[in-house]
DNA sequence: GTCATTTATCATGC
DNA sequence: GCATGATAAATGAC
């Protein structure tokens, strides 16, 4: 029982499954909201963890993929990313 | 299974690329990652599990039985070495009580 | 040396 | 069939 569960997560890395809407939605304003430099400090990412549920690393991972995605074609990421800038728009005015 | 362009397994590949172009061109266009394979790993994993790090020695012969340049052994080591600490927090947290499921 | 990162690849969800 | 999260090579800061 237990040696299931231990060969369970060391290779628990691709069981993936997706963020629910609330996490990705706090993850997506943190990304336009700092657009021009979405890079996040350690702190920063233990406080994202905290309010999506998820662990630090996969924060990491999370904003690694939207940083090269989103580079990668900004075109297709633009509709969203009105969304967003839209929506946390009064941290350009602080 | 595994391409390694530039790297002949017979031939007395010297050590770096040959073209250090005395006309100055500098693209230096990063190399593409390329997955290694079956053998590569399974010869690496072996190393790796008598020694977390390796010496200049070892390295050396190891790339050249596995064709793969004395950087990318090196570099795999250190790679290897951080999936390690990171599989170490993984099972912490996975025994303490912050399972997160 | 570590370590955050970039990039391509992998494996899964839907 | 791509979107998405996680991992595997490769780079660079320090």
């Amino acid at each position: 029982a237990v040696m299931i569960l231990r060969s369970r997560f060391l290779d628990a890395r691709r069981k993936r499954r997706n963020f629910n809407k609330q996490a990705t939605e706090i993850l997506n304003e943190y990304f336009y909201s700092h657009l021009s430099n979405p890079y996040p400090s350690e702190e920063a990412k233990e406080e994202l963890a905290k309010k999506c549920g998820i662990t630090v690393s996969q924060v990491s991972n999370w904003f690694g993929n939207k940083r090269i995605r989103y580079k990668k074609n900004i075109g297709k990421f633009q509709e969203e990313a009105n969304i967003y800038a839209a929506k946390t728009a009064v941290t350009a005015t602080n | 299974e595994n391409t390694n362009p530039g790297s002949s397994a017979s031939s007395s590949s010297v050590t770096k690329e040959g073209s250090k172009s005395s006309s100055s061109s500098a693209p230096r266009t990063r190399k593409k990652r390329c997955p290694y394979s079956k053998f590569q790993i399974r010869e690496l994993e072996r190393e790796f599990f008598f020694n977390v790090y390796i010496n200049k020695e070892k390295r050396l012969q190891l790339s050249r039985m596995l064709n793969l340049t004395d950087r990318q052994v090196k570099i795999w080591f250190q790679n290897r070495r951080m999936k390690e600490k990171k599989l170490s927090r993984d099972r912490l947290q996975y025994f303490s009580g912050n399972p997160l499921l």
